[in-house]
DNA sequence: GCATCATTTAACCGAACGGTTGACATTCAT
DNA sequence: ATGAATGTCAACCGTTCGGTTAAATGATGC
């Protein structure tokens, strides 16, 4: 069987929504941390962070290897990887809309997509 | 003046989690639509539409124009920006992965960790 | 004026979210 | 063997999410 299906843009994005879980990452991406580190910054029960990690895990930007009665997590960063991707479909767009954007919001219609050089 | 207090990160990637709404942000992409243009693809009611188009513009990811009695929407990929951002942070993350998860993947659960430097 | 088109609003629904508490399993140290 | 440490799991709770239907609003066209 299929160990690991691409996790979904839908999973990833989801998992990056919550505060926490985006200082989670950050703290993993200084190195690997157990539940109970990462669980410290945060007014909230370990239970609570236990399931942060589990979302994160689930969107495939976790591994977790079981060290004794410690998790140690890592910090996966594939699928940012495919978000980021996903994201920079849009990037001409906003380079090009810097200074578009004035035009725009002076003549709502027939938007002259012209412009100079930021 | 304060045109617009910057649209969190939450709310961003919240509104990017709904494939729907990401599929709209593509068509957006392509130029301006309105509701009914928006929702036409889509095998649900132009109420969902309507809120979806709502979730967007609360990220700040659409502008919308009413013009007569069609709402005319319109990217605004500011906000794309601000996620990409947070996402390049892993940048050198991901790239410095591609060969270092192979090791990660052989390492997995019970194997120990002292076989590499960490 | 009146019907129609484009869209929003309100009320509702079930499922998922983010948190809690309390009980449980395992591992480590003594 | 006992007990503390590290986490998970299950049950519960209030809120949000994504959808529905039905009614209301507002601009257009005849």
């Amino acid at each position: 069987m299929v160990e690991y299906l691409p996790p979904a843009l839908d999973t990833v994005f989801q998992a990056l929504t919550d505060a926490t879980r985006r200082a989670m990452l950050r703290s993993l991406a200084e190195g690997d941390r157990n539940i109970g580190e990462l669980a410290a910054p945060f007014a909230m029960s370990l239970a609570a962070a236990s399931k942060h990690v589990k979302v994160l895990e689930r969107a495939g930007l976790v591994r977790r290897l079981v060290k004794g009665r410690t998790h140690v997590c890592r910090l996966e960063p594939a699928p940012l990887a495919a978000a980021d991707e996903w994201l920079r479909f849009y990037e001409h767009f906003w380079n090009r809309k810097l200074d578009a954007l004035d035009a725009l919001l002076k003549a709502d219609d027939g938007a002259p997509t012209e412009g100079k050089p930021r």
